[in-house]
DNA sequence: TATTGTTATACTCTATAACTATA
DNA sequence: TATAGTTATAGAGTATAACAATA
């Protein structure tokens, strides 16, 4: 993937969170999980989402397609879940202790790989970075952190 | 998709990416294509691939998923493939007019949107934003771009 | 009626393996 | 044997639409 000069902003923003996701999925898969697995046990362990609606917001992705996770996730003993008895609609998910087990395996790679994705990189680096990309996620119309003064029509 | 302090560096990279790269769809999918075909078009219309292989580095796929790209937009009559007289065993991938039109409108709706997203980014910002994004690249072990000194082993 | 989540189905992108044709 | 590309098949991730259960 060459970066000649003048190329899109978007294509090589494109092309680096590929190269880097495909090496993040490797060092998961080599953890036994996978890119969507990981975000849902991190928004489960969070504990900042209640429904599963909440979860798949969180994380970007439609219920149907959570559930699907889900389902997955319970078929290899990482989740239960369970109805509430106060609102049968909704199901509780909890961790079994191999989800739990899950999670420390893919936590600790996951740190790891972030240790060596930030290496080099000063504090000051890191925020600049940060902004970066909240300026190009807010340049390409993302809504829910909109800035106050953002006169985009609803 | 929150951003909170300290999430990992690649998280955050993929996110971004992620609502970056679907706005970036909705645009092309507004203009009748597809990130993959764009990209393909993209690498026939620079002249920058001899072979279908290269083509297919070029854009960081194989070979077997550019024959699924390229059958998809010869069946759409945007392309037209003949063997070389030389080595048969080549193929000469032609755009067509219709291939040329969809370029040109691709084309059109890409350059907007990279605007879009470079607003109110300096010169300067940019070469940074350039600059950390192939730092995170060779962090993440991607070589081909190696720099001078690189002292990982083969 | 509205909400919560599931089921059924399908699409896109990608990949690997086996194959054909040519060199 | 080696190379260029194709075919066949599969898998992951996502989506929409229709549905069931509950409120």
């Amino acid at each position: 993937m060459p970066a000649p000069r003048g190329m899109p902003i978007g294509l090589r923003l494109a092309g680096v969170a590929r190269d880097v996701g495909r090496a993040f999925d490797d060092t998961l898969a080599a953890a036994g999980g996978s890119r969507p697995l990981w975000m849902v046990l991190l928004a489960l362990k969070s504990g900042a989402a209640a429904s599963q609606q909440q979860i798949a917001d969180h994380i970007g992705i439609r219920g149907a397609t959570l559930t699907h996770h889900l389902a997955g996730m319970e078929a290899r003993g990482l989740v239960v879940r369970t109805r509430e008895p106060g609102d049968r609609r909704t199901q509780v998910v909890r961790l079994t202790d191999e989800g739990e087990r899950m999670f420390g395996a893919m936590a600790e790679a996951a740190h790891e790989f972030d240790q060596r994705l930030r290496a080099g990189f000063t504090k000051a680096e890191l925020s600049h970075l940060d902004l970066f990309l909240r300026r190009l996620q807010e340049n390409a119309g993302v809504r829910g952190a909109a800035l106050p003064g953002d006169a985009t029509p609803p």
